[in-house]
DNA sequence: GTCCCAATAAACATCT
DNA sequence: AAGATGTTTATTGGGA
């Protein structure tokens, strides 16, 4: 029910089908203009923020109870600003210098994937590293000969508690290192499941995506805490389990140690040199700091003074570290489900669809203008299985791209118009995608008169019924197996608004074409923005340098082979470019439809295409017994180097029996 | 702020 | 009469 919620809310769906006022993906955007709440917005996300919050309530609690176990040593209160100034370090700082980083940055850093697994490697070793030389730094505070005021016993009290303090950090350097290996693991395993859409290394976050913040363990909660007054909450919160992590260790785990002293005398001797891994930019980088310092030596005064070596900053290494390795474990479970979904969905190992180009997702996703910036140009597309497919994050157009998170964002997609103006031909759009589509209840990023253009070109003879295109839809589309009475009154309503389908009568009643020259003026006006060449269009034999000067960089991609999908690649590609004439030949037109003078149009075009593609779903008025809808473009019919070449094995009678099918499947669905 | 485009909703007409 | 099909208008929101 939860699930059944949650997939009305993302997929937009409403109750048209009892009468009811549809709820549209604009009043959902809009915030549900009449009144009906969108709650649940953020529902698919409940439980991996749920998740993530308890794991990161255990922590905390795990830390609380350390404090309390602490002897009445006195909590250093710190200072109240520390408790009460928010901290927002946007990632990008964080890692354009490498500082301890927050929770919260780390849950940025792990959700949205922006790093790369050396990276996130890193930022583990980097905050192993930070944390030991804290230490390191407090036990030079302790030294009694900086302990000018305390009196003796405070001292040793003091001494006591750094060397439980050391010992207690070994045990966490141990954790760290088993999380280092853990993290090695999911390394090893991601990169040989997916290639990520994240940046290049060296790549900040990238500003326009805007995960919601899980609910995690927000600086307010970690100073709350660490002002240690107490208030305990209560709970009897199991102890943190590192030790249990702690053995097993294996030769390169030692080496990895080696490795890491290593990087502790050097991160000390950078100390030496004015430098620290919690200061950068004249900001302590302690989590939860920011405390502005003008200099180093101020820096250090503050570290010394506001994060010494108390119970405070202890635990606050434990919640960080806790954090560190819930979070490792919140992003084994997500890749697991990433890896779930995806098997789910269409990368079955055994299907042959492996796409032969796996940069579609690529171009398909820089396409998408909107998509928030997810997919940086030099991000690494080293496709890795065979299979692998589009992490939903990234394929989802706006879903961005594309399932989960994206997901939601998705639903404004045809909306917002990514394909016509920068996507190429549906086909080659979708096709590395189409088991993906069919199953993903994802709505397509192409507007409906690209669908509608592509339904008609994939049938064989170029030309469906309205019924026809509707099952076109949910069959390619999970998307429009619901919401029926929405999007195919928006099928209509396109049908009928754009010129460049033409309604032709037939003895089955009415079927659609597509006026390719229409459709590609619309495609040209956009994308060039330049009326006058649409102008030219008609008059200048249409398929003139003109045309295909302004095309042939935007169908470019329509010639990318489009192999792999049989049932999209038929007709594949816009116009002149990718234009296909195959299957179009030899067959049984319709006898209304007959176009006996194809061939001879075919060979005019020729010389003006040398693809010898040409417009498949262009009708030439010669060819139409009916127009129902006048047509502006008044081409001259030797112009008209195409047909509707009907044809065709493609019996109407199999393909009710499909669309009987697809129906069914639709209206059980719906 | 304006314009354009696409999506959506809805009313209406016509056809089956 | 009901539903499908087709046309048209209005509204809304995003993007340029």
């Amino acid at each position: 029910m939860m699930q059944e919620s949650a997939r009305e809310t993302i997929s937009n769906s409403s109750m048209s089908q009892n009468g009811m006022s549809t709820l549209s993906s604009s009043q959902l955007e809009a915030g549900s203009r009449d009144g009906r709440s969108s709650a649940g917005d953020m529902s698919s996300e409940v439980s991996t923020v749920e998740l993530l919050h308890l794991q990161q309530q255990q922590a905390l609690q795990a830390a609380r109870q350390l404090l309390l176990q602490q002897p009445g040593s006195g909590l250093k209160s710190p200072k109240s600003r520390d408790k009460q100034r928010p901290l927002q370090v946007p990632v990008s700082v964080a890692m354009m210098s490498p500082q301890v980083i927050t929770p919260q940055q780390m849950q940025q850093i792990l959700q949205q994937q922006v790093l790369s697994p050396q990276q996130l490697q890193a930022l583990l070793q980097q905050q192993q590293a930070v944390m030991l030389q804290q230490v390191r730094t407090l036990a030079l505070t302790l030294n009694p000969s900086h302990l000018h005021t305390c009196p003796y016993e405070e001292q040793q009290q003091q001494q006591q508690q750094l060397a439980a303090q050391q010992l207690v950090f070994q045990q966490q350097l141990l954790q760290m290192q088993q999380l280092q290996q853990q993290q090695h693991l999911l390394n090893m395993q991601r990169q040989g499941l997916l290639s990520l859409p994240g940046p290049a290394p060296g790549q900040a976050a990238l500003p326009g995506q805007t995960l919601p913040q899980p609910a995690g363990l927000s600086p307010a909660e970690l100073q709350q805490f660490g002002s240690g007054t107490g208030g305990g909450g209560g709970g009897a919160s199991p102890p943190i389990s590192h030790h249990s992590i702690a053995n097993g260790q294996s030769p390169a785990l030692n080496h990895r140690r080696e490795r890491e002293r290593e990087r502790e005398r050097d991160s000390l001797h950078e100390e030496c040199g004015g430098t620290h891994p919690l200061y950068g930019h004249g900001v302590c980088k302690w989590p939860g700091c920011e405390n502005i310092c003008e200099d180093f030596g101020q820096f250090l005064k503050h570290l010394n003074s506001e994060h010494a070596l108390d119970d405070r900053s202890t635990a606050q290494c434990r919640v960080q570290m806790q954090v560190v390795q819930q979070l490792e474990i919140q992003l084994s479970k997500e890749r697991e489900r990433l890896q779930a979904m995806m098997a789910h969905l269409h990368m079955r190992p055994s299907e042959p669809k492996s796409s032969p180009k796996p940069l579609n997702l690529v171009s398909s996703v820089t396409m998408s203008k909107n998509l928030p910036s997810a997919s940086p140009p030099n991000l690494p597309q080293t496709p890795t299985t065979p299979t692998a497919p589009i992490t939903p994050m990234a394929a989802m157009p706006q879903v961005p791209s594309i399932l989960g998170g994206a997901n939601v964002p998705s639903m404004g997609a045809m909306r917002r118009r990514h394909s016509d103006k920068y996507s190429m031909p549906l086909s080659s759009e979708i096709a590395p995608n189409y088991e993906f589509y069919k199953n993903a209840d994802v709505r397509p990023p192409f507007t409906y008169a690209t669908l509608i253009r592509q339904a008609i070109m994939d049938s064989a003879d170029m030309q469906l019924t309205l019924n026809e295109i509707y099952s076109w839809f949910t069959r390619t589309f999970a998307y429009f197996r619901r919401n029926a009475a929405t999007w195919k009154n928006a099928v209509r309503h396109n049908l009928s608004l754009h010129k460049c389908f033409v309604r032709v009568e037939n003895v089955k009643g009415a079927v659609w074409t597509v006026d390719e020259m229409e459709y590609q003026k619309r495609r040209s006006q956009k994308i060039t923005g330049s009326p006058s060449l649409v102008k030219n269009l008609p008059s200048s034999l249409g398929y003139g340098s003109a045309l295909n000067a302004s095309l042939q960089a935007a169908l470019a991609e329509t010639s990318l082979p489009l192999l792999g999908t049989p049932g999209l690649m038929n007709s594949g590609s816009t116009g002149p470019m990718g234009g296909s004439c195959h299957g179009l030949l030899g067959g049984d037109p319709p006898p209304t439809m007959m176009h006996s003078a194809h061939d001879g149009f075919n060979g005019s075009l020729d010389h003006l295409d040398t693809n010898g593609h040409s417009s498949p779903g262009y009708s030439p008025p010669v060819h139409m017994p009916i127009y129902v809808k006048e047509e502006p473009l008044n081409m001259d019919e030797d112009d008209c180097p195409m047909s509707l070449v009907t044809t065709a094995n493609h019996s109407p009678e199999l393909d009710d029996d499909r669309e009987l099918e697809e129906g069914n499947l639709s209206e059980d669905l719906e």
